[in-house]
DNA sequence: CAAAAAACCTAAAACCTTTTAAATTTATCT
DNA sequence: AGATAAATTTAAAAGGTTTTAGGTTTTTTG
């Protein structure tokens, strides 16, 4: 069965099919189509069950109403949930959601960004970029697209954001450790290092302990790099279990970092250790409500950042933002 | 800057848009281009650093390369871990996946059904569906929309499916409790209970007590809603604290309801309980390799069943399908 | 060297909307 | 009734590809 198209709807009624898209768009009343035609018009409409051909109307209108969102690892759930509400604010605004991981790898974001302006045409793009700097996005090609960076700020680049406040979170988690009376605290990083978020967090963490008039000693930052992270992690404990038998808390940048410490600490080699050290995480999991040890944590509000981020793209597309908006939302202690 | 089109690479050219058309879509040797031509043409066009028009192109030729992913719900891990494996393949193919979660709502995947393929005109769909029965996707509308179903069976449909042996999952780890010497064993399962999954899995659940001289308590078999799953839980372990002291396991249908289990178990009410219990759980989770007590696990195949399924569609997609191909995954039993 | 075959290329149609500019019909005013 | 204004409606253009059917060249053949 061949697909309806204005035409067949135009002859069936008698009305021309510029009348007939002028009233499925809503704009009947604008070019002063009577009440009468236009009822009558949806009524068959309804009844035939016709849809405009999404092509030929986003070739003519330039419009595709879809939305991008580029991260690092949909799987990751602080990812997911943010693609969630993204998602369900779009979907109520018939916008809809094309969602690429890029693997922490700038090649690919490169590509996944070329591919989703010029050959998708999304109407604009949501983005956690894994960019070192903001180059790419500057290059006049992208100027026309709306963009809405999220999660991490690209250096010197005025552009719309909406991020956390890992500078501030990170104080607070530090500050909680040394009132607990920590006073060796290692920081297991992650690779790119160069990543705000994570950046912020590692500033956070060196300046609550300098205010708190302990030292920062560089050795107990440990880098764990993105794709191996549990190997990172068990090799940064051997180091520690060596070199510094005073150690007394690790904090954990990210959420799939302390994933991989708590298993490690399930091993025999570093049972020692784990008895007598505190360990905090930036990104809180439903995982540290079920473990029997306390950890601390820094709760991202992911929700919020899916919705003002969706509501923010929306804006710039439909042309009503002037000035770039930064949104810069705060983090939650979580005491344990 | 106006976007490059056709013509202006024909007139740079002194070629025909058809030729250049011909040469950028692979087709120049079929259409007898000369080999110096068609190389003029391609250095040509990534001097100039065109790309065709999406939506010209989807009118034209009716082919969006676009595949929609529908879910219940893409923050939960085993369908995002799912999604991200569809993306790698789809993207390697040059196609891109739009995901939208129903929230477990018949109507609301209805909407979301229509909306992919008559408005976004998606070029195939893979569903986890909600539905009870299969007569939405039987309409003939859908006749000539490629389909492949992914972890849920809808009965008596012939389609494309991609799903685990729920059932064989389930005896062997309900098997392997009755092993360790489990008599009386609670089976938490999940509303809509009408989807194939969880109907396999509680026959799984039923089929090994039965074969293996137990009795089947129907009172043991807990509902646990949706959309308020701790609640649920709590209220069913509170019935089970007071009605089968003899209780010595339970066995959990999907994560989300061990999860809660084990949090439920931290409040000092259920304390009693907790210690004489042996936990199973349908779906292992990173959280299983940490805490103390041993979990025993039905372990999915999500990377596979990502894999099979994307590639599946591609092939109904590109006509390479004579018959409907139906795909069983089978599990793999994580003995803790 | 003319005719036939092969090689290479192109004009125009088709895909289906939305929008512009203008036409037609109806109502209102002398 | 004729002219003007207002209310409706429409023809045609534009958006940018791909594909069909056919048109030129160039080469081969007798």
């Amino acid at each position: 069965m061949k697909r309806l198209q204005l035409e067949d709807i135009s002859k069936q009624l008698g009305y021309s099919k510029t009348l007939i898209s002028m009233v499925l768009n809503g704009k009947g009343n604008q070019y002063g189509i009577s009440k009468k035609t236009q009822e009558a018009v949806l009524k068959a409409v309804a009844e035939l069950d016709y849809t405009p051909n999404k092509f030929a109307r986003a070739l003519r209108t330039g419009k595709s109403f879809f939305v991008g969102l580029i991260v690092a690892d949909i799987s990751n759930p602080f990812y997911s949930t943010i693609a969630k509400n993204i998602e369900s604010v779009l979907f109520e605004q018939g916008y809809n959601l094309m969602v690429c991981s890029t693997g922490e790898n700038e090649e690919h974001e490169k590509r996944l960004v070329e591919m989703m302006v010029n050959q998708q045409g999304v109407d604009g793009l949501i983005v956690a970029s894994t960019f070192k700097n903001a180059d790419f996005y500057t290059n006049s090609r992208y100027a026309n697209t709306p963009f809405v960076f999220i999660d991490r700020v690209l250096p010197l680049f005025n552009a719309n954001y909406v991020v956390i406040d890992n500078y501030g979170g990170s104080i607070e988690i530090v500050n909680n450790l040394i009132k607990k009376n920590c006073k060796t605290i290692a920081c297991f990083s992650i690779t790119p290092s160069y990543i705000s978020t994570i950046e912020d967090r590692i500033n956070g963490y060196k300046d609550a302990i300098t205010k708190n008039k302990l030292k920062i000693d560089e050795s107990l930052i440990k880098q764990i790099q993105f794709d191996r992270i549990q190997k990172d992690v068990e090799q940064s404990l051997t180091e520690l279990l060596k070199n510094t038998p005073e150690l007394d808390a690790i904090y954990c940048l990210n959420n799939n970092i302390t994933t991989a410490l708590l298993i490690a600490l399930r091993k025999k080699e570093f049972e020692k250790l784990s008895s007598k050290i505190k360990i905090a995480s930036f990104d809180d999991i439903d995982l540290f409500n079920i473990i029997e040890r306390k950890i601390t944590s820094v709760s991202q509000p992911t929700e919020d950042i899916g919705k003002n981020s969706s509501l923010l793209i929306l804006d710039v597309i439909n042309g009503k933002q002037t000035n770039k908006s930064n949104v810069v939302l705060s983090t939650t202690l979580i005491e344990r």
